[in-house]
DNA sequence: TAGATTGTTAATCGATTAACAATC
DNA sequence: TAGATTGTTAATCGATTAACAATC
C-alpha cells in the first residue's frame, strides 16, 4: 500500500499521463465529476482499465458518483512528478533543438530549460530566446552548477551517444532522445524516447497495408 | 502468409521501427551481417523476441550468419512504408510547428511537407523555409488539390480536435497529433500521438519515485 | 429503496521468453 | 564435422477484461 507507485506497469503510468491531461480538461470545464465509463469513452479504454488503473492511486471514488475531478488531478499529478519543478539542457541548436527551448508547453509543465548547448562554434552566443548558445565544453558546469534533472539530446543521430555520456558524466538524472538512435545508458538513468519519426513509420505502416 | 501485415500486434510494429533504424545505421556502417543476438544486445531486447519479430517479414536469416543487413533494411522499410513519399501538411505555425516544417530529417525520410497553416492573420504570408503561411481556410483546397496524406496537428490542445476535424472533412488519411489532449477520428483514420510531453511525464515520475 | 458505479477477484487474452530441432 | 544461429512450438508471464459483491 505505501508506494505501490514503483510497482506500477509501464502501460499504466503511460495511461497516467492521459488522465491527467484529460482530467485537467475536466477540471477548467468546471465538470466536478467523471466516471470511469466516461474516461474510458473518451479516451478509447474499457471501464475496467480505468478503474484498475486507478487503484494504483491513494484516491478512492465514489459509488453512483464516480472520481472528483479536482482530487484526481492533484494525485495523478503527484504521481507523475507534475507538481515538481525540473531543470533541464537542451544539446543542440537545430530547429528542434531551438522549438523545444522556446515551446511554452515545457514550462508551462514545470520543464524549465536552463541552458542549450551546441557544437557549432558559429552558433555559440547566438539567443534563443532568454538564452545564449553555449559550447559543448559548458556542459559539465552547467549541469553541475544548476543541479540540472534532464537532458534533452537533440542533436544528429551519429552524435547522440557521445553527447549521452557526456551528460551522464555530468552528472544528469534522466534523458529525452529526441534522436531516433537508440542510446545506451547505465540503469539508474531512465531515458525516454520521443519517437516522432517512429511514429510516422507507424502511420506509414497502417496506411500503406490498412489495419 | 500473404500479406501477414496487418496481423501484426502494435509492439511488433513498434519495434521494428527500431530495428530498421539500427540496420541502416549498420548498413552505413558496412557491416553486413548481423545475429538476433546483436540486435537484441543493442536494443536492449532477448534474441528470442527478435526473431519471432523478424518472422513476420517474408526474409530468413542464414543458420550461423544470421540476418543480411541489406536485405533486411529493405523489407522492414517496405514494410514500414519507409520506401513511399507522403505529402503532409503541418497546421499551427508556432515554434513546434516551423521546426517540425524545417527539420530535415523528415523530407528525408520521405515525409514531404507541402504546406503550413496558422489561424493567426498575422502570419499568413510569411515564409517557413520555402512554404508561405496560408490560413486555415485554405486547409481544404490545398489538401484536395495535392492529395496530401497526413495531417500534423501541431495547435494548442483548444483547437486540436476542430483541427483534426477539419482535415478529416478535407480527405486526409492519417493524424500526427503533437497536442496533449486525445483527438476522436473515425476508426478508418488512424490517429498517432507524438507524446512528448506525455514521456517527460513519464521520465519525471521515476525521477520521483525511482524505478 | 432502487439504481448506478466503484473496487477487486478471477478469467481471458495476448505478448514474451525458453527450448530445441533443423540447418548451414 | 562441429558449432552457431535460425525458425517455431510450447510454456510462461503479464496485462486486460469480465463479473459481481459492496456501497452510496
Amino acid at each position: 500500500m505505501i508506494s505501490k507507485h514503483t510497482e506500477m506497469p509501464q502501460s499504466v503510468i503511460s495511461r497516467l499521463t492521459r488522465y491527467l491531461a484529460h482530467v485537467q480538461t475536466l477540471c477548467a470545464q468546471d465538470i466536478k465529476w467523471i466516471s470511469s465509463q466516461d474516461i474510458a469513452d473518451n479516451l478509447g479504454l474499457t471501464s475496467s482499465t480505468v478503474r484498475q488503473d486507478l487503484s494504483y492511486l491513494d484516491f478512492s471514488g465514489v459509488s453512483k458518483r464516480g472520481y472528483e475531478t479536482g482530487g484526481l488531478e492533484k494525485v495523478l499529478s503527484a504521481i507523475l512528478g507534475a507538481d515538481v519543478q525540473w531543470k533541464m539542457v537542451v544539446v543542440g541548436a537545430g530547429n528542434l533543438g531551438k522549438a523545444l527551448a522556446l515551446h511554452e508547453e515545457f514550462s508551462r509543465r514545470g520543464f524549465n530549460i536552463v541552458g542549450i548547448f551546441d557544437a557549432d562554434p558559429k552558433k555559440i552566443g547566438k539567443k534563443v530566446g532568454d538564452l545564449a548558445i553555449m559550447g559543448q565544453r559548458e556542459i559539465p558546469m552547467v549541469i553541475a552548477e544548476n543541479k540540472v534533472d534532464i537532458g534533452v539530446i537533440a542533436v544528429p543521430s551519429s552524435s547522440a551517444q557521445s553527447v549521452a555520456d557526456m551528460l551522464i558524466m555530468s552528472g544528469i538524472k534522466g534523458l529525452l532522445n529526441l534522436a531516433l538512435t537508440h542510446i545506451v545508458a547505465p540503469k539508474h538513468i531512465p531515458v525516454v524516447d520521443s519517437r516522432v519519426v517512429a511514429s510516422l513509420l507507424e502511420l506509414s505502416h497502417t496506411l500503406k497495408f490498412g489495419r
